[in-house]
DNA sequence: GGAATAGACCTTTTT
DNA sequence: GGTCTATTCC
């Protein structure tokens, strides 16, 4: 037997060595998938399959590094190199820059991030006439995505009757795509849309079956409608397709992701092989047993039993605090105490929220005990204002008609075109359903606007475009920099920072963007400027680098990043009614969704699990109560004790004005109780 | 036109 | 605690 095959157990076994024809892996939580999808790689390759035929699809560019680099350990770095391992939108990004013109798209189209889709939006509503309080940009941009992640065009929204905001969100839908594709922008929906128009025309569509004759697909859980027809695309033909996934570990229906897709595998690819695994070899019977209390509260599932390999562990904690600084301040405390007395290394602790806004305080009490840390995620180095600004810049180099990078720095540094100016081009634009730089093109024409005005937009866009072209030859870095300069953007921050330090910081940004730029180059053959905005938004939050999941520090992220990895202890925090389940979730009716972050978050943990919860938080800048989340009463197994309140839900009203004092004191009474109803420090 | 300030209003999660 | 808009002053 060959070598690769030890140490897997026969599921394991039967999930590497089935490789001709459909297959479905459903793997538990710690079970083992990683190493199948990667032994399964390297099995292939041993059989004599060439590593260009193969492709591995993941969903976040965090999987896919680590399974690159997984395979890598196993094949030899250099062999790994000719796999295709990416995300879904990688690989799309590559295959529209290879065969775009098939669907009307040219080398040079750009990617818009979720800021640049809200501004979008957010425009298309000023040309709507809408007032901005009917309905909230970032909201009808999430219906919009969500539309494009099931399929549905704006013109099936439109010719559905329904009421007035469904009218509404169609319009607004058409006229997005309509700016977008002005503008020669994909937003990350588009990337999968416009990928499967183009695997719909025969030839692309049998080279593609003919380039990557085995495919596999990691979290196939969290597939959506685009995703999967991409799939079924590829894999049509031959049906070299292997998909791995756990149904309780779906956590992203909000993106469109439809569990159905992995219970109906068997269906779509007749004659598949189902291989279930079902031993954890990650955590503690403890662990395991917590994780399994709470997900048997979901009813849409495929009942799973997971057995520990591993056996007894120390018992579960839960700590009740008073507040979100005590909360952060007591975990800090905890694994500086442990590290110090040699019982465990900084990397071996991970701290897990739902929302990326729950970081702070930790941050702040890691800081203040020197406790090392990584935030993964968070607010993206994309975020920050020059490295918008910079990217704008160089976004209309690529694509001069981009109306958002265009609004973000025809004034930055100030030029004389302000809000005045602007407002009345755009008017004129949406009145005469033109692009905006279209509308300065007939300047003359739009009323009221300044006669200066016309030439500083033509001056600026010649300036850019000098900039721009005919130093091809220059490398990327270069050609940057003779952009930025051609702009007085060094100048800009100078003006802004007067202060030595910051202005330091600022121009730090922009030179890490030069520098990324650099990086591109040299692993990328045929790198431009498009082609470096591309990658640079595809891999925005992806900002780890290959060391750093070397480095000896606690990790900080939210429970969807968490997904796919692994620590010895981990600390879930904020379990708190609101947060998880979030507020938002209860409206919407996802409920099982958040249940299956809890059991992710649970299912981290190899040998120690705390859980977190406060009496009192700061939302919005001011202390809330906070009461504990069903789940730890799940955990527990007991019901929530009297005078709980879930998120959600008003407090009962006293009966009577004369009752309520004394309703009042009984209930904050019992809230407080229930809040503390866990016994604080105590194993649960 | 541009900067500074005040006030209203939210904020899940990721590519 | 942040962002975005409306207003005011220079």
């Amino acid at each position: 037997m060959s070598k690769l095959l030890e140490g897997l157990n026969d599921e394991q076994r039967r999930a590497v060595t089935t490789t001709e024809g459909p297959v479905l892996v459903l793997a538990g939580a710690g079970s083992g998938k990683t190493k199948v999808i990667t032994v399964r790689i390297a099995h292939l390759l041993e059989k004599g399959v060439r590593a260009e035929n193969v492709l591995a699809l993941t969903f976040t560019n965090k999987a896919a590094r680590e399974m690159r680099e997984r395979v890598g350990g196993l094949i030899g770095k250099q062999r790994a190199e000719a796999l295709f391992v990416g995300t879904f939108h990688s690989f799309c990004m590559h295959a529209l820059r290879e065969h775009g013109e098939a669907v009307g798209l040219g080398n040079g189209f750009t990617i818009c991030d979720a800021s640049d889709q809200v501004s979008t939006v957010r425009s298309v509503l000023r040309e709507l006439r809408v007032a901005d309080a009917s309905i909230q940009p970032a909201q009808l941009q999430a219906r919009i995505s969500l539309y494009k992640n099931k399929l549905i065009s704006a013109d099936d929204v439109l010719k559905k009757p329904g009421d007035e905001t469904d009218e509404l969100v169609g319009q607004a839908y058409q006229r997005y795509d309509e700016q977008l594709r002005r503008t020669r922008t994909l937003d990350f929906d588009d990337l999968l849309l416009y990928t499967l128009r183009m695997l719909a025309k025969k030839p692309v569509r049998d080279h593609y079956r003919e380039r990557f004759r085995y495919v596999m697909v990691d979290e196939y859980q969290d597939t959506n409608g685009p995703q999967y027809e991409i799939v079924k695309a590829i894999a049509g033909g031959h049906r070299n397709l292997c998909v791995v996934g756990d149904d309780d570990q779906s956590i992203y229906g909000w993106r469109g992701a439809d569990i159905t897709k992995i219970l109906s595998f068997e269906k779509d690819f007749k004659g598949a092989a189902v291989v279930r695994l079902e031993t954890n070899y990650r955590s503690t019977s403890q662990i395991l047993g917590a994780a399994n209390r709470v997900i048997k509260n979901n009813s849409k599932r495929h009942e799973k039993t997971l057995k520990s390999a591993f056996g007894d562990g120390d018992p579960i904690m839960a700590v009740n605090v008073r507040d979100d600084l005590e909360e952060a301040d007591h975990v800090a405390r905890e694994i500086k105490a442990l590290v110090e007395k040699r019982q465990a290394k900084w990397r071996d602790f991970a701290v897990l929220f739902r929302a990326s806004a729950l970081a702070r305080p930790f941050e702040e009490a890691f800081r203040a005990r020197s406790v090392p840390y990584v935030l993964v995620g968070g607010m993206s180095f994309f975020d920050r204002k020059e490295v918008r600004d910079v990217t704008s810049y160089l976004k209309l180099c690529v694509a001069p008609q981009d109306e958002q990078a265009f609004l973000r720095v025809i004034n930055c540094p100030p030029r004389g075109v302000g809000k005045a100016s602007l407002d009345k081009a755009l008017e004129f634009a949406a009145a005469h359903g033109i692009s905006l730089v279209q509308a300065f093109e007939r300047a003359g024409e739009i009323p009221g606007l300044q006669g200066g005005v016309a030439a500083i937009v033509h001056d600026f866009q010649k300036l850019l475009a000098t900039a721009s072209h005919g130093h091809e030859h220059l490398a990327l870095p270069q050609r940057i920099e003779l952009i930025l300069d051609a702009v007085n953007y060094r100048q800009e921050v100078e003006r802004l920072y007067p202060d030595e330090a910051t202005r330091l910081l600022r121009w730090n940004a922009v030179s890490e963007i030069v520098q990324l730029a650099d990086r591109h180059q040299a692993k990328n053959k045929r790198a431009s400027l498009a082609t470096f905005l591309q990658e640079l938004t595809l891999t925005a939050n992806d900002t780890e680098s290959e060391a750093d999941g070397e480095r000896d520090v606690v990790t900080l992220m939210t429970l969807h990043s968490s997904k796919g990895l692994e620590f010895q202890r981990v600390y879930l925090v904020g379990l708190e009614e609101g947060y998880l389940p979030h507020t938002r979730s209860i409206a919407e009716d996802t409920v099982e969704e958040e249940r299956r972050l809890m059991y992710v978050g649970i299912t981290r943990a190899k040998r120690n699990l705390t859980l977190c919860y406060t009496q009192q938080r700061v939302k919005f800048g001011k202390p809330t109560p906070s009461m504990p989340s069903r789940f730890l009463f799940e955990i527990k197994g007991s019901p929530p004790p009297e005078g709980w309140v879930p998120a959600g839900q008003a407090p009962p009203k006293p009966a009577s004005i004369k009752g309520r004092k004394k309703a009042a004191k009984a209930k904050s009474k019992g809230a407080a109780a229930a809040r503390k109803s866990l016994a604080p420090h105590k194993p649960i």
